[in-house]
DNA sequence: CAAATATATTGATACATTTCAATATATCAA
DNA sequence: TTGATATATTGAAATGTATCAATATATTTG
């Protein structure tokens, strides 16, 4: 994972409104609908529409359409990407 | 690990001379001189300790004086934390 | 103690991010 | 196809961050 990808999931990951989501997403079993997070983020729709777009922009999140709502799942491939290069670190 | 610090971690390792202090600290088998930054990040001295500061607030890196030079080394506790947070999403 | 060196702090400016109201788009339902 | 619902985009104001020149502090050396 290049310093670019890894600078973009960082600034993803430091709002405390995505990392909520995250959260979220975790206790959902990784399935969380967009009309969801308004019931644990205090927000706009659009600010809540901006900070899922870090996330995806970032590719922590998987987005899918159903119908006119969105779902969304976490990207464990790129965690784990992030995470194998934060323990590179380690030596 | 709380919200908080996810997100003070996060926003440290948001930053491409902050990531470039962390990956040299790794080459440098974790033990990095502030007079050596300069040698791979091209700004003026005050920008590098605001990083520097960002990482240590972070408690991303250990900072230890040695007469007046300043001896840097990774909290490899403080990275496994955070790792161990962000593998906690993975549910 | 004075000069030199290493790092930190301050204050100002430039740049980036967050937020929301307004508006747009896309899909469903009648 | 019209109205309703879900989400995205735009544009502007507020806030936060990065950067550097100038200056301060702390330590070593002569």
């Amino acid at each position: 994972m290049d310093v670019r990808k890894v600078e973009r999931i960082s600034k993803a990951l430091s709002d405390p409104s995505r990392i909520a989501m995250l959260q979220q997403l975790a206790q959902k079993e990784n399935c969380l609908y967009c009309h969801e997070i308004s019931d644990f983020v205090d927000l706009s729709q659009p600010s809540i529409s901006h900070h899922v777009k870090q996330l995806s922009d970032a590719d922590l999140i998987l987005v899918e359409k159903e119908g006119r709502q969105v779902k969304y799942k976490l990207n464990k491939t790129v965690l784990d990407e992030y995470v194998a290069f934060l323990n590179g670190l380690k030596i």
